[in-house]
DNA sequence: TCTGGGGTCCTATTCCTA
DNA sequence: TCTGTAGGAATAGGACCC
C-alpha cells in the first residue's frame, strides 16, 4: 500500500548452542559415581588424546586434544573413560529435537554445536536471548545437561559469545558464566576488538605466530592493518576474510544441510608397522569400512587418498583418481595398495588412512568399467552389505583378516581416541 | 614430551592440453 | 614440427575446526 509503513523486519538473531564439557557430562550423568570428579574421556593408552573432560580436571590444566599422557601427570588422580560414540549420538540427537521446536533453519557443527538461526522464530518466541534462555532451560530439565548460548546477528560472533557465555573452571567444579551472551549489532565490532587475533575462527597457533611477526596481537590491530599487509604472511583469501571477520562482516547464512565431501577412516597403531603383508591387511579393512559408509550413504567416489603417518610423526598423503567413481572396495583396493607399495616404509608406520573424495551421487553415475567394458560388478559388496544386516557386522569379514587380532569390522568412532593398548 | 579421528578449506606445484 | 604459454585439473601438504 502505497505510503504505508514498513512492518518493522526483526534483526537477523544467530544463536550459536554449544554443549558444557558434553562427553564428559553425559558420563557423569549416565555413571552418577564419577558426577563431581575430574573426569577425562579420551584414549587411557600412551598414544591417546583426552576429548573431553570435566571443568574439575580442567583446573589442573587438563584440555582436550592434549595427550593422555601429559593429561595424567597434570590430573594423576583424574578417572578416565574411554567414551562411547552412540551414546553422544543419542543426547546430541534429543537437543536437536528441542532446537526443532524453535526453528527448522539448523546448522550442526559437531554433535555438541550448532548454529540456529531464528530471525523468523522471534515474533513467535521472544528474542534471540529469551529463545536461549528456553532452550537453556529445556536442555537442562529434559536432557539434565548445560549448554551455552551466543546470540549475535553473524555466526562468528554468536561463535565467540558462546564462548562467554561458557563457566569456569575451578577446584571444585564450574562457576557458571551467564549462559546465554548477547551481543548487539551496536556492541559486535567493540566486542570483537577487545579480543586477541587467537580467538577468531580460523586463527590457529601458525597463523597467530604469522600474525604476530606483524606486530598483530589483538583482532582491533587485525582490523586497521591494511588487507595487502595480511595477505603479505596470511596469503590473500584468508588475509580478506579474517579482516573481514575483524569488522563484522560475515554473511555467511545458516546452512542446514551440506554433502559429505569425502569419507574416509584412519588409525593409529599401539605399535609401529614395518611388514607390508600388515599394512596391506590394514588397507583391506580401512576400505572396507569406507565403502561400507559410502555405500549406506549412496555415494560413489572418484580420488583415492591413502595417508601414511611414519614413527617419526611425518606425514605424507598420495593419491590417485578413478576414470569414473565407484563404491567398490576391490577397486579402491588395488589403487590403495599401489600408491601403499610406491611408498618407503622403513622408518615404520605409525598410522595408516584411507579416504575418498569428489563424491558424487550413486544414482546418477555410471559404473566403473574394466577395460573391456564390462562393469565391475557391486554385487559381491551389496551381499556382503545384505549378510551383515541380517547375521551382524562380524558375520562376514574380508578374508585377510580372519583368524588375525584386529577386529573384523571396523565402527565408526571405534578407538576414536587413539588405541587403548600400551 | 608427544602428539586421535573425523572432516573442510587453501595454497603451491606439477602436469597436461589447447 | 618445435617452442612458448596460459589455464585447468590433479596432486601434495598444511592449517584449522570439533
Amino acid at each position: 500500500v502505497a505510503g504505508a509503513a514498513p512492518s518493522a523486519s526483526p534483526e537477523r538473531a544467530i544463536l550459536h548452542v554449544d554443549m558444557d564439557a558434553f562427553f564428559a557430562s553425559v558420563e557423569a550423568l549416565e555413571h552418577p559415581e564419577l558426577r563431581n570428579k575430574p573426569l577425562i574421556v579420551g584414549g587411557d593408552g600412551a598414544r591417546g588424546v583426552v576429548a573431553s573432560c570435566s571443568y574439575e580436571a580442567r583446573f589442573y590444566g587438563v584440555r582436550s586434544a592434549m595427550p593422555s599422557s601429559k593429561a595424567k601427570r597434570l590430573c594423576p588422580h583424574a578417572v578416565f573413560v574411554s567414551g562411547s560414540y552412540g551414546l553422544y549420538e543419542t543426547y546430541s540427537k534429543r537437543m536437536h529435537d528441542i532446537f526443532k521446536d524453535f526453528t527448522p533453519l539448523i546448522e550442526g557443527i559437531s554433535l555438541d554445536e550448532a548454529f540456529l538461526d531464528v530471525t523468523g522464530a522471534q515474533r513467535l518466541f521472544g528474542s534471540g536471548e529469551q529463545i536461549g534462555q528456553r532452550i537453556r532451560e529445556r536442555v537442562r530439565d529434559e536432557l539434565g545437561l548445560t549448554v551455552s548460548v551466543g546470540v549475535a546477528t553473524t555466526k562468528h560472533v554468536a561463535k565467540l559469545a558462546s564462548e562467554a557465555a561458557k563457566p569456569k573452571a575451578s577446584r571444585q567444579g564450574p562457576i557458571p558464566g551467564p549462559g546465554v551472551f548477547v551481543v548487539t549489532e551496536a556492541d559486535a565490532v567493540p566486542f570483537l576488538h577487545g579480543l586477541p587475533v587467537r580467538a577468531l575462527w580460523g586463527v590457529g597457533p601458525a597463523a597467530a605466530q604469522r600474525l604476530e611477526s606483524i606486530g598483530v596481537q589483538t583482532v582491533r590491530q587485525l582490523a586497521n592493518m591494511a588487507p595487502s599487509v595480511i595477505a603479505s604472511v596470511l596469503g590473500k583469501a584468508s588475509a580478506q576474510h579474517l579482516h573481514d571477520l575483524a569488522w563484522n562482516r560475515d554473511d555467511r547464512d545458516v546452512v542446514v544441510e551440506r554433502a559429505a565431501k569425502s569419507i574416509g577412516h584412519e588409525q593409529t597403531y599401539p605399535r609401529d608397522l614395518y611388514d607390508r603383508a600388515a599394512l596391506h591387511d590394514q588397507l583391506v579393512r580401512l576400505i572396507d569400512a569406507v565403502t561400507v559408509r559410502m555405500r549406506a550413504d549412496q555415494v560413489v567416489g572418484r580420488t583415492v587418498q591413502l595417508k601414511v603417518r611414519f614413527a617419526t610423526f611425518r606425514t605424507i598423503t598420495r593419491s590417485r583418481s578413478l576414470p569414473k567413481p565407484t563404491a567398490n572396495s576391490s577397486a579402491i583396493l588395488k589403487i590403495a595398495d599401489d600408491l601403499l607399495n610406491a611408498i618407503d616404509i622403513a622408518e615404520g608406520v605409525r598410522l595408516l588412512g584411507v579416504s575418498m573424495s569428489n563424491l558424487e551421487d550413486a544414482a546418477f553415475t555410471e559404473q566403473l568399467q574394466f577395460l573391456d567394458g564390462r562393469p565391475v560388478s557391486t554385487d559381491l559388496d551389496d551381499a556382503i552389505d545384505l549378510i551383515r544386516q541380517r547375521f551382524g557386522d562380524g558375520s562376514v569379514v574380508p578374508a585377510p583378516l580372519v583368524g588375525s587380532t584386529s577386529p573384523g569390522r571396523f565402527q565408526r568412532g571405534e578407538r576414536q581416541w587413539g588405541p587403548n593398548a600400551p
